[in-house]
DNA sequence: TGTACATCAGTGAACGCGCGTTCACTGATGTAC
DNA sequence: TGTACATCAGTGAACGCGCGTTCACTGATGTAC
């Protein structure tokens, strides 16, 4: 089962400090925020000189880097899961966000929060951002199939009609962002509308503006994440 | 019209150079971020001496108080303006928001971004964010008395029916947020949902997520913005 | 198996820098008689 | 109106600190013969 590690001991060796530096780095930034990280704060934690971590890593930025690339990735990743398991409908991912985010918030941050000072994020997560919205458009075009979706699509049955369908005009024209996706105008701005209603919830929850009000984010978020599921033919939950 | 100044010329003085400071520290912030505000460096814009700031405000933190209070002052006073000026219904509160956002983003962060590292905000915020929950309360509260509101309220006509009473009824039990406002529930409700799809939008906006995408985010904000208005009896805008 | 050499992780001293903040001071502005 | 005094804005030197980063080095680990 275990397969053999073409790696030498020293490489091994080396990843694993890396990966060391990056935890504390983590840690560091959950409690202080994202610019404030310093490399000698680290190296002290890990008991070493200040200077030793310039084996690992070139500079600072090139760890705020990695940091970033990795919770990228570990979103990606998770909803690629996700999806593999047959679970990629809108509710599922939906929750795979959340509780990626609560998990670990400063992985929120570094790839959700306030852009960091001076500091310019790599271009490979641009292409990963484009693997989570691939899966996030795939369920979409899914739901949009769906017995229910045409009728009862947001677009048409929530108030105001007549304010979706110029989005959905527009959405048809710039569909770039969805690369090579054939998902349907009314797909697109699915999946839009899902992913910024999410992210509203979780943006004002993280920055502690429902501390003190009482209620449960929870329940609020998982309001959001049904409105954009098609209406069963049967009565929900039953 | 001018009405007398009861102040001293000292203390006029003393107001300017105080607005001057927090000019100068919110174009820094603007650029940098939140937490990269440095005293010496605003003393220096300014052709002074960093000690010399020591006479307007005791300490960093205190001028970031003072940053953050303005922020959270100048949105309720643009709420309340416009509630003023009878024009407080839902899509013209998410023009208000939009409005104050992009004509200063800075603001934006100090009251809704990642919060700042070691930073606890001033008690004054609390009183000045229930001012801006009590506009928004009165906008939902006249929304949901308006006609339609019954049949086309998005708590019913949305998808997945059965997914927004049960977090109606949750927030009936815990209204503690909305102070003394006699808003009924579907009004809490419609006023968290306007609230967190707006802030969606913006959040992401702000944090480059739309950048490259192609699409126009102001777009998504004014449709998003348009879900929680009640249908009209007659053709939208006819 | 043993020796000679190369690789490389980590150290300690040092660099220049900018930070927040204090202190004793100077000099201009305002106040009281 | 003029003088004596108090107030107070702003300065310059200094503090200790932590930062990112470089450099020449030591000593352990791995490699080649």
């Amino acid at each position: 089962m275990a397969e053999t590690d073409p790696r030498t001991p020293r490489e091994r060796y080396r990843a694993q400090v890396r990966d060391e530096i990056k935890k504390h780095a983590r840690s560091q930034i959950g409690t202080a925020g994202a610019s404030a990280l310093s490399l000698n704060a680290i190296a002290k934690q890990m008991g070493m000189s200040g200077p030793a971590l310039y084996r690992y890593f070139a500079n600072r930025d090139e760890l705020i880097t990695a940091l970033v690339s990795d919770a990228y990735r570990s979103l990606a990743d998770a909803f690629r899961d996700r999806a593999a398991a047959g679970a990629a409908d809108l509710p599922g991912l939906a929750e795979e966000l959340r509780r990626w985010t609560l998990e670990d918030p400063q992985r929120y941050f570094l790839v959700y929060g306030t852009p960091v000072p001076g500091y310019r994020a790599p271009d490979e997560t641009v292409r990963i951002a484009s693997e989570i919205m691939d899966v996030l458009l795939d369920a979409c075009a899914a739901a949009e199939a769906a017995p229910g979706a045409a009728e009862a699509a947001p677009g048409a049955a929530e108030a105001a009609p007549g304010a979706a369908e110029p989005l959905e005009a527009h959405l048809a024209e710039h569909r770039a962002w969805a690369g090579e996706h054939p998902a349907p105008a009314p797909a697109l701005r699915r999946a839009l509308v899902f992913w910024t209603r999410l992210h509203g919830v979780l943006s004002l929850e993280l920055a502690g503006h429902f501390t003190g009000m009482g209620f449960d984010p929870a329940r609020l978020y998982a309001a959001e994440a049904a409105t954009q599921q098609p209406t069963w033919r049967g009565t929900p939950d039953a």
